[in-house]
DNA sequence: GCTCTTCCCTAACAAGTGTTTGGTAGATTA
DNA sequence: TAATCTACCAAACACTTGTTAGGGAAGAGC
């Protein structure tokens, strides 16, 4: 990474792109991203996709870091919207996980290279303060599905002899893990996938009713 | 990457460094790559890490990409060592099942930061020549997952009315992105943690009996 | 006509990349 | 003591990286 520039430094173009071409440039880095790893991403690599040269991207954005910033961000933001809609909603903690996993697969379905990334590139981005909120989002995300399955265990829908962290990764994972070959438009539609995926998880968390 | 060098030359020290040294770097080096990854890791890095400069890796590797062959091949070997000897014991699909979720997660255990590198970069790695052997590896995965959940189906003990495919992605999915999370020595056992995971994935697998 | 704005190109930069070449201190063997 | 071998260092190499500076074509508004 050459040009070490002073790290207090945000603002950049003195000019107006239009919000339009960032998306699609956005969309277009994302799949990139996805593809082929962040950092092997080169930005001449997402130039070509573009149909444009390396540095003519930076009209549309100041770094390459701030297209990767920007992809999570929106991602995260679209997230927070349908599970906040589905944790406020008064529901059970069964029918709260049903929804929290279907909730995911439609995120999947639509934001499908950013979960990608995501998952990739999260574990090392959260050491610098540029990607805090990846943390905070994290931490978020661990409270709903830890609460929602404590509550279904004192409340006897969910079984009382396991390992509530460990049924914790293990939804979260079997959930997102999906992102990676989850393809649109294949025959599956996300809430099939959802159905599916939700038959086999509580039919091992759910209590045996006999 | 500098130095285009000719495809056609694998061969290169005239001189014999010691299999033992050469463990012991590929060890730190799995280090490395697993927790950040194998572009953003630097042979510089490495080196590092080993104590040395990095000029002096060339006298026991190759090559960077040498290094990450040659880790991921070891493990993947020990690994179907393993899981071989599951295979061809006289086993049903249950007891088959259970014994290659228990290996993989002792595999997990010996071999954490290839699981993590095999993770985080098979996918690209698929695509060179070099890596045929992962794509080999993974099509006898599929093939011994795959019978031996359509056994247990046939045989009564799976359920019938999941889709197997599905149904095979999510218990390879469960079981080795467990390598993101696990750390060795952390209270749980590879035994413990598998015994819980087949008891979430088994009870919505296996065929109820009421 | 002229000026602005939008969007991209050309051409370069400094830092970092994997890798090579030649040398050398220290132990091992003759 | 001399020769050899092991394991590393020092310094460079050719190339790639993200990024910048200046310019220009096409259109909109006056």
């Amino acid at each position: 990474m050459p040009k070490k520039n002073q790290q207090h430094q945000q603002k950049k173009p003195p000019v107006t792109p239009s919000p339009e071409r960032r998306e699609e440039l956005l969309r277009i880095a994302a799949d990139v991203f996805a593809e082929q790893g962040y950092n092997a991403t080169t930005v001449r690599k997402i130039a070509d996709a573009a149909g444009m040269l390396a540095g003519s991207l930076y009209y549309h954005f100041d770094s390459k870091e701030s297209m990767l910033e920007e992809i999570l961000r929106t991602f995260l933001t679209e997230l927070w919207d349908g599970y906040d809609g589905v944790l406020s909603a008064p529901l059970g903690p069964r029918e709260t996980l049903e929804a929290l996993v279907t909730e995911s697969f439609r995120e999947i379905d639509r934001h499908r290279s950013a979960v990608a990334i995501y998952q990739k590139e999260s574990k090392h981005l959260v050491t610098q303060t540029r990607f805090e909120y990846l943390v905070e989002s994290q931490q978020r995300f661990e409270k709903a599905w830890l609460t929602t399955l404590e509550r279904g265990v004192t409340e006897g829908v969910f079984r009382a002899d396991l390992d509530i962290r460990l049924a914790y990764r293990f939804v979260r994972d079997t959930v997102w893990v999906a992102a990676s070959w989850y393809r649109p438009g294949g025959g599956h539609s996300p809430e099939e996938i959802a159905r599916q995926y939700l038959s086999m998880v509580l039919d091992g968390i759910a209590v045996r009713t006999t």
